[in-house]
DNA sequence: GCGCGTTCAGAAAGCGCTTTCTGAGGTACC
DNA sequence: GGTACCTCAGAAAGCGCTTTCTGAACGCGC
């Protein structure tokens, strides 16, 4: 390297590839040529490229690399909040599937804010994120929706890729899908099985289409065995574990309690199973309670939770892996995800 | 909009500046000042470019934004596993406040890898985040700490921020220090009164700083109380779930047991609660058990666990805190965070 | 031996912004 | 009325790359 370059690179404080060309003795062209691989290069200019760019240890500006090229190395996910268990699991999977692709993982908290979903989107378009990922359930919700197709479209017709976790009523995007309905179903049949006829739901925002088809799912499992849940036996509370808690609490304090429970998510169940502890009703022995979503914590509960296994990690994986596919021509792509009934501890015969 | 502006945009798919600046018939410069608020600009002028910009629903490009002005609106967190409740909670935190600076979070996880945690300080570096928080705890080794020093330097002296939460040895930057050492003795203390004298702990791998403080201060306090943990007392283990249920089954099959385990995560306490249950070990009947952190599943459990609490959300703020704010000229600002310790039932006076 | 087609390095034109520099127009003061 | 000064809009120069375009050098066939 020459005195000047030297200098230059000191008060320029980064290398630059211009610093790198300079250094091998090669065009700027050259020099990203070689670093990229776009095309041949001569072997004997190739290597010194390749060994000025490790001498002076250069790191390409991803925002120059993304102005110019319009590549950008990062992409988008945005979820209600990573601290909610089911949403750690995914994003975990969606994490270590960017890791391979190479990709650097902006991840975004709405804490179910549906104005600020949509003000992330806007904020990963101008990002130039390679692809938004969205991260569970869709609001059912007519303006919401045309705001967010307002955002995504132009993203999507600008190469950008699209990908969601969860049904989104009318988002035309690749979709994994979890089998909501179909394991609220199976689980109502098992817990059918186990002799339960008198049921209890505790539910969350049924704006959500989460809630709603599992909800849905389960209610209609039942009604095809004749079976159907009071409506003052359907509780509606926060998506969190207090939420979980004050439904159980509210529930507790009807007239009639059914003999089997049923919260929406783990997460919830999880309150509940404290709300009924700390109201001297014993789980299984005075009530049955079962979760969806089968996080890592209720193997560990005491009971154990009855749950539907979502295999979390693996669906943040596929999520991403659907983003970083080539995009299909013309149809969105889906893959369902099926549920498993775990029936653990926490479910029994009624009494 | 003249036409042939109309049709630009359609074929460049994205508004520019360029283009709302043509629609409200001013310059390129005065657009940006207006958006900006750089500098002062005539009333009309400024009222026609917001117009346009609003009817055109522009969004600036953060690239060409960062690239020409070297702002950028990210910051890069780092931290080993966002499925593990310690860093959910963290992150949480550091989502809330970044939102509040207006910041998107790239958020990486490096599963543990020494390797990995330098690549995405690379990565992050050449994304030109505006900050880079290093979450979790630093590695006790001298190759790790001399590569991650070589990387995070000419990141500072180009204006990155950098802040750490936990201990790291050698790195001269802004820090959140959760009180391990303190907390661990306050908690050792805390179980001498109840009567303890014999006891475990599990503990995860040594090199990790917060490990070391907290076995630290654990036994040092012990220590000052004349009690001592015999070595075959002391069992290691991965620093997770299935990490403390193989480091509590395995401290079974030792010859004695103590009537007390300190383990220094929560999320360990959690595998060994477990594995006393399976090897019909009641607690707090048999073994009492603690645990640090108070990650908020740990209520739930059943004994519900004696912890140290720590602030885990107000910790994440802070740390994003530490590194939004002007960085103090020569000396790095440290934060320290007391651990309150929570007597919880899974600990009782030994039998 | 000359024209033609290849191959591959370099020059240069952007990508979409910010910011400095320039200069026009207005105000204040002598 | 003219000079000096100030305010503020516009022109233009980058920021660090990618990629197209240009052109030199070479090999080939007739």
């Amino acid at each position: 390297m020459t005195e000047a370059a030297e200098e230059r690179r000191a008060d320029r404080a980064y290398v630059t590839l211009q610093d790198v060309a300079r250094d091998a003795g090669v065009s700027l062209a050259t020099a990203s040529r070689v670093l990229n691989g776009t095309s041949q290069v001569r072997a004997d200019l190739r290597e010194r490229v390749l060994a000025s760019a490790g001498r002076l240890s250069y790191t390409p500006n991803a925002h120059a690399q993304a102005l110019a090229g319009s590549s950008s190395t990062s992409v988008g996910v945005i979820c209600h909040d990573v601290s909610d268990p089911y949403f750690a699991g995914v994003a975990r999977g969606v994490m270590s599937a960017a890791a391979e692709h190479g990709m650097l993982v902006m991840l975004a908290s709405t804490f179910r804010d549906p104005a600020r979903e949509i003000e992330y989107v806007a904020m990963l378009r101008a990002q130039r994120a390679r692809a938004i990922l969205l991260i569970g359930s869709g609001f059912e919700d007519r303006g919401w929706e045309r705001s967010m197709a307002a955002e995504l479209d132009p993203y999507q017709r600008t190469g950008g890729r699209v990908a969601v976790l969860s049904r989104h009523r009318s988002l035309k995007v690749d979709a994994v899908l979890p089998q909501n309905r179909e394991g609220a179903a199976a689980l109502a049949r098992a817990l059918l099985d186990l002799g339960h006829r008198d049921f209890g739901v505790l539910t969350g925002p049924l704006a959500l289409t989460t809630v709603s088809d599992r909800l849905g799912g389960f209610t209609d499992a039942l009604a095809d065995a004749g079976v159907r849940i009071p409506p003052e036996h359907v509780v509606e509370a926060a998506f969190t574990r207090d939420g979980g808690y004050a439904a159980a609490t509210e529930l507790l304090r009807r007239p009639t309690r059914p003999t089997c429970v049923f919260a929406v998510t783990d997460v919830m169940a999880i309150g509940a199973l404290a709300a009924f502890r700390d109201n001297g009703v014993a789980v299984p022995d005075d009530v049955s309670l079962a979760g969806f979503d089968d996080i890592p914590i209720v193997r560990d509960l005491t009971p154990p939770l009855t749950t539907v296994a979502l295999p979390l990690n693996e669906m943040g994986e596929r999520v991403m892996g659907l983003a970083m596919r080539e995009p299909s021509p013309r149809r969105s792509r889906i893959e369902r995800v099926a549920g498993e009934v775990v029936l653990r501890a926490s479910t029994a015969p009624p009494r």
